[in-house]
DNA sequence: GGAAACTGATACGAACACGTATTATATTGT
DNA sequence: ACAATATAATACGTGTTCGTATCAGTTTCC
């Protein structure tokens, strides 16, 4: 063991509950969970989101636009993620009815089927992580979050926008 | 307005207190609003990442590798934020004393002028984001919060020793 | 009706995330 | 001592994030 490296007790500082970093390390402990357990599937985190929104809002007309606010991205990254899901026959571009500038995206059979194997992942990892609340602090925990996220994007349109 | 698209509501809906998708809202949006402010700058909320961590434990021999705990990240992510971040002169690789595999990083001055450049803004935001819950809400949320992370972080790692 | 402003999608490039493989060095077990 | 194993950093390839620019189509306002 090297004697000027003690990562594990660093952990346990001051920076313990700074709302960045927890909001950091839950985030990616949470993407890098999901992604280890659904690469079988051949999917990313980030594709089973546009199949989760897509089956949602099956019925509905949502345009990639849409898709972009739905998930707190970006057109530029919803055209480069739906490029590869369309190459793989999960997904869809069909012309939109009213404006012809945007395309209706619809999630085919084979994306119909991947995500259900990919919500049971999900489903089992959510449960997991919400295991480590009880049911009362689940509740708080959820709202409080709620507000925070809120809170957050607030922010980033705030700072868009200035 | 387009009438088949109807997102504000879609956001108000049964999802909408789901935790992986606050979670996704809340690092997405805290994560676009800090990159936007500290443009100006020259940084990416990463590289800050890196100067905060080296800021804090200067004066300890912090490698690659601690940095990609401490970042939950990893060492590739870490060596090309280094690389980036050498060529600009805000960081520099030093041999480490007992282990010659291993390089130690030091925060170089311009390195540490930029890092309290960049905590003012931070810090800021930081508050900003905390003023939505009240003071006895934001003990309890970072306590639940702290929770949370450490079982995305358990997760993980069990999912990769599986 | 028509110019100005706006919006949806895309191309392109830089930065970041992460898996796999490789090289160099350390550590462990015997 | 020495072979097996583990670790630190890196190279390389793919996928994601996001800024800027561009093009086509839409809305606004006169």
């Amino acid at each position: 063991m090297n004697p000027p490296s003690q990562i594990p007790e660093s952990l346990a500082n001051a920076s313990q509950k700074r709302f960045p970093l927890l909001l950091r390390s839950a985030w990616f402990g949470l993407n890098q969970s999901f992604r280890i357990r659904i690469k079988p599937l051949g999917l990313t985190p980030d594709q089973f989101t546009v199949l989760r929104w897509l089956h949602e809002k099956r019925g509905e007309c949502i345009r990639q636009s849409d898709l972009a606010q739905l998930m707190s991205s970006d057109n530029n990254t919803i055209t480069s993620i739906i490029n590869r899901m369309e190459t793989n026959g999960w997904v869809k571009r069909s012309p939109h009815i009213h404006d012809q500038r945007a395309k209706q995206l619809i999630i085919e059979e084979a994306g119909e089927a991947l995500y259900f194997k990919g919500q049971a992942v999900a489903q089992a990892l959510e449960d997991e992580i919400m295991n480590s609340l009880s049911e009362a602090e689940r509740l708080m925990y959820l709202e409080f979050m709620h507000r925070v996220a809120q809170a957050c994007l607030g922010s980033r349109d705030a700072s868009r926008r200035a």
